[in-house]
DNA sequence: TGCATAATTGGGCTTCGCCG
DNA sequence: CGGCGAAGCCCAATTATGCA
């Protein structure tokens, strides 16, 4: 799902060979304020709707600020700044005929099961709202809506709003090698590219592919390996043109470093076998063609390389980029778990009779709340609180028999549900603090017990 | 208008792949 | 190998909708 502001747009699956091109549909969904049970029940609002995915003549054009004034505009009362231009007052004419459908269409369409909507949004709309999608969104909505299929293959520019609204001018552009949507593909895509593995994410931007660990070490020559091809070729060495050869970097435990070629001793550089016969090919294919003409060789030999050149300059970018951002989600997760203990510390606290900060510790619906990068709110702390409350009278009761050290501290607790249990389905038994042993409230950091 | 049901939403948890 | 995060699933609560 993507949320923009406060739209949010999911897909749903509509298998493609079902040929029902005018039934395909999208879902907008209204994004509620978070908030109390009634905050929104006197509000007037767009509700979650289904929408198809066709062109529909006459559809309305979303207008500057009609989000906020959708109750109060009405088309005879709309005003047209002095100083309009003939060209704003068509605009403006335009603007009534389409408020006038928009405010006998105010409502929003009722949907139920199995009956098809008769109402639709034409594609410059399309175009403006997936726009601002995310270019994930898009990918998955191009495989499987069949009727989004040839728009967005046939709208590059839409991928690269989309992308650049998304993740800003920092993302790298893609290389001359990649349409918008393969990079896309390439960004967001899942699954090995050669042996369709379906859970590989990883992408070698040095080869501008998705493959498993498995495929990638099949596909991939050590470079003095890759040298014996380029030197018994056809009876000629050519290891000259290695340089033409996108590379990348394995370390001494075959796992994959980054775009090559490797710099240090400790480090391999490899080549696509495919790469390597390929570039053989050609170069037997460019010799017979003009046998004498060397000069023409030499072009063709300093082309490959400037590919090769661009892509290894794209591929560290790329790469640099997923650091970069790695390392600010993984900054973004920690600061909400800060949030998180601090927010529950405190709600603790004011409990009757209160939960200290040792004795939260100890419960294990606390570590793993803060172990839940999300922002703490009220709701969060509902669901926590009464298995708070259970876990550390429980650990209260314990300590007060002066119980008796678990072996297994946690091993029927941390796998439990968060789901507060019925009566029928209560452990048998009895809660168990999994840190008995040790002073309360105190676990042992990076303890072994868990 | 009230009830039944479908749809939506958010939070928690588990699994699995990636990374250091 | 452990930690972390993405993705998907489950569940309960809430909201929307249709129908009698």
């Amino acid at each position: 799902m993507v949320n923009a502001k406060n739209v949010a747009f999911k897909v749903n699956k509509q298998t493609p060979f079902s040929q029902t091109l005018a039934g395909a549909y999208g879902t907008v969904i209204n994004c509620r304020k978070p908030g109390g049970k009634g905050a929104a029940r006197g509000q007037k609002e767009v509700r979650t709707h289904h929408v198809p995915l066709a062109n529909v003549p006459g559809a309305l054009k979303r207008k500057r600020g009609e989000e906020d004034c959708n109750e109060q505009r009405h088309p005879t009362t709309l005003s047209i700044p002095s100083g309009s231009d003939a060209a704003k007052s068509a605009v403006a004419t335009l603007d009534q005929t389409l408020l006038n459908q928009q405010w006998q269409q105010r409502k929003p369409t009722r949907l139920r099961k199995g009956k098809i909507l008769s109402k639709g949004v034409d594609l410059d709309c399309w175009f403006t709202i997936l726009s601002f999608s995310d270019p994930a969104q898009l990918l998955e909505m191009r495989s499987k809506i069949a009727s989004c299929y040839r728009f967005l293959r046939d709208n590059p520019m839409l991928w690269k709003h989309s992308r650049n609204y998304y993740y800003g001018p920092n993302m790298p552009d893609p290389p001359s090698q990649l349409s918008e949507f393969q990079y896309a593909h390439l960004r967001h895509g899942h699954g090995c590219m050669s042996c369709h593995a379906p859970n590989t994410r990883k992408t070698y931007w040095a080869f501008l592919r998705r493959w498993c660990k498995t495929c990638l070490q099949s596909k991939t020559l050590k470079e003095q390996d890759a040298m014996v091809l380029l030197r018994n070729a056809n009876g000629e060495d050519i290891t000259y043109l290695h340089k033409a050869l996108p590379s990348g970097i394995f370390d001494s435990w075959g796992n994959f470093v980054g775009v090559g070629p490797a710099s240090t001793h400790s480090l391999k550089t490899v080549y696509l076998l495919s790469d390597v016969q390929k570039l053989i090919a050609e170069y037997t294919q460019e010799r017979q063609r003009n046998p004498e003409e060397l000069a023409e060789l030499r072009a063709w030999h300093a082309k490959k390389i400037d590919l090769v050149e661009e892509r290894k300059a794209f591929a560290k970018k790329m790469e640099l980029w997923e650091e970069t951002t790695r390392n600010t989600k993984s900054f973004d997760y920690q600061a909400k778990k800060s949030a998180r203990k601090a927010y529950y510390e405190h709600k603790a606290m004011q409990l009757s009779p209160p939960i200290t900060l040792r004795e939260l510790e100890a419960c294990p619906s606390y570590r793993r709340a803060v172990a839940i990068p999300k922002d703490p709110n009220n709701t969060s702390w509902l669901q926590l609180k009464p298995k708070l409350e259970k876990e550390a009278a429980d650990l209260a009761a314990l300590r007060a028999q002066g119980g008796t050290p678990d072996p297994h501290p946690t091993m029927c607790l941390t796998s439990g549900t968060s789901t507060p249990l019925g009566s029928n389905t209560v452990p048998s038994q009895p809660f168990l603090p999994p840190l008995l042993g040790y002073p309360v409230g105190l676990p042992p950091p990076h303890s072994h017990l868990f």
